[in-house]
DNA sequence: ATGAAAGCGCTAACAC
DNA sequence: GTGTTAGCGCTTTCAT
């Protein structure tokens, strides 16, 4: 294992000169670091992680916690994760795994252990359980997602509320007057994890600021209960003529419905999907939709993260709520003349 | 921040002894093992991971290196890290997220600065350029995947030969003599990831050995495309009556169209898909599958790396080549009496 | 069965 | 602008 003595004994220069010059921490003159620079060069010098972190309390990691087994889109959490991943090493960062069912034991953990030096959380409930230890342990933290209390935690989320009221908005301007949500399953709502709550509510509200009749259906996104769920809606509301899905696996099979029961889409029907954009584009017809920001998520999440990290102890911007974008596509059209 | 230290005073014992208590490798009397675990207890101790990581030269962290935007299906990679990270959990390792971006420069920073005691790599191209870094630096490490030359080095992954053959064989036996495989786009056998290439060399085989037609075509796996290759081999071989899916994101495509056509699954036509359990499960009509092990796949990844950090210097197997589990489900059924 | 003490490789005062 | 050196918190000989 090469070590920084070596460097520094190779380059002629203490060691201290040689830290010093991979932290940029003092100035060095140009002689100086480009001889250090080509002993580290020619030693294929890395510096010792676990030294690193002992000597200055910092370990330049970032833990991420994600759901084990999700009721959220798998592509969702995963491009989340690969953006925190990417984005941390903008900063010089590694990303430790960490799941969810690890709970408030993983928290204490890596906390109490110095192995990270922040936590980014996903699938934040109302009341979720790991936010007191964060407090209790003072450990630097993220929550993508918004918890019932968030006083004085960083948090990053999509305005949801917002995407259902945009949903809505886009709809209505169309001319359709019945318009229906297809919600995540039973147990997303129940769970609490505030979401797809929110999306409701703005749904509801702009539908009924708007003059427009609204039914919410949750589903659970396999092809049996998303045509139950259409199935239901269309006997209560026969009129219905656009359609907003949240539950991203309950995208193909409503088309697929949809197709069958020969209501074309957009020429009779309207849908805006809540989906990544990946999801609406490689639908057919290509999906009107709002997209979530999973890249900005990730990324904000981390830039959060280091901002508490940092020195310059700017004022902490409590909750960043991504304001919703409706990219219109090929799925939604003007519907009946009222 | 609590140290050993801290713990042995208030235990009243030398620091040493906690931490024989805590690695085992020294026997303890009852008495001072129980004081020492109340101190522990007591003050919330957790041992600082990198002050370890330096002393003992292990970080108790296992690197895991995955693609970064792939070809192949996200829930499948999400399930892997997710299995790895958790059997990982067992041996007291936590699990750091690497993507395959950072390429040879990711293998070389992990190995040289001791972050990782091992690494587990994914998305393993035939002649992938990481592996040469990997010998070099003498990294233990474990491919999720084969490579044209594995000689020395420990890999995972589905026989995808025998699954192939395994479909056909399913297939031949039900009675089918016209069948077709739509593969993976054109780009996953032009980076010569090897697995579609595996099984499609199977699938191949076996029909040749049992006397069944068969084609093969690559498939994008968006609407369109599936709609093309479908429509093309109706054309070609309009007795097909047998399909194995291996793109997962073609097989929604390809149930709708198949039901837009009026061909019934399973009564005219059998569809077998090489996907994970849970994507079979909740297609209509549930569908004959050879699963995707990617959980199993995880676990025996860390299960062989902790294999190489283990002083019981085993002979290292060099191949795990898991064999393929076929399912009978509702989507194959016999075909046309010869 | 337990203790004392020498590092592990790096950072960051404190010198000059 | 550079060097000297005292730790950081733990593991692990070497003693007893």
């Amino acid at each position: 294992m090469v070590t920084l003595a070596e460097v520094a004994r190779q380059a002629g220069v203490s060691p201290s000169t040689v830290s010093y010059v991979l932290s940029r921490k003092r100035s060095i003159s140009d002689e100086t670091r480009r001889k250090v620079e080509a002993a580290i060069e020619a030693l294929g010098y890395h510096p010792h992680a676990g030294a690193r972190a002992l000597a200055s309390n910092r370990s330049n990691i970032l833990a991420l916690m994600i759901p084990l087994r999700s009721d959220m889109y798998v592509p969702v959490i995963m491009e989340i994760a690969m953006a925190v991943t990417t984005e941390a090493r903008e900063f010089g960062q590694d990303v430790l795994l960490l799941t969810k069912d690890e709970g408030t034991q993983g928290v204490r953990r890596i906390a109490g252990s110095g192995l990270a030096d922040a936590m980014i959380l996903m699938d934040i409930e109302l009341e979720d359980d790991r936010i007191p230890v964060l407090r209790e342990t003072e450990t630097p933290a993220v929550l993508i997602g918004l918890p019932a209390e968030s006083a004085g935690l960083a948090c990053v989320d999509l305005d949801f509320e917002a995407t259902g009221a945009a949903c809505v908005e886009h709809l209505a301007s169309l001319g359709h007057r019945d318009i229906a949500l297809i919600g995540e399953g039973e147990g997303v709502y129940q769970r609490k994890t505030g979401f797809a709550a929110r999306t409701l509510s703005g749904f509801q509200k702009a539908a009924a600021e708007l003059g427009v009749r609204a039914v919410h259906r949750s589903c659970e996104g396999t092809y049996e209960s998303t045509a139950g769920v259409l199935s239901r809606i269309m006997e209560e509301r026969p009129h219905t003529t656009g359609f907003v899905v949240q539950n991203e696996a309950a995208i193909a099979p409503l088309l697929s419905l949809l197709r069958l029961s020969g209501r074309a889409v957009p020429e009779d029907t309207s849908v805006v999907a809540i989906c990544p954009d990946q999801v609406a584009l490689q639908a057919s017809p290509r999906l009107t939709s709002v997209s979530i920001p999973a890249d900005e998520m990730g990324r904000r999440a981390v830039r959060l993260a280091m901002a508490q990290l940092d020195p310059t102890d700017g004022p902490r911007e409590p909750i960043t709520l991504i304001p919703p974008t409706l990219s219109v596509r090929e799925s939604s059209a003007p519907g009946p003349a009222a």
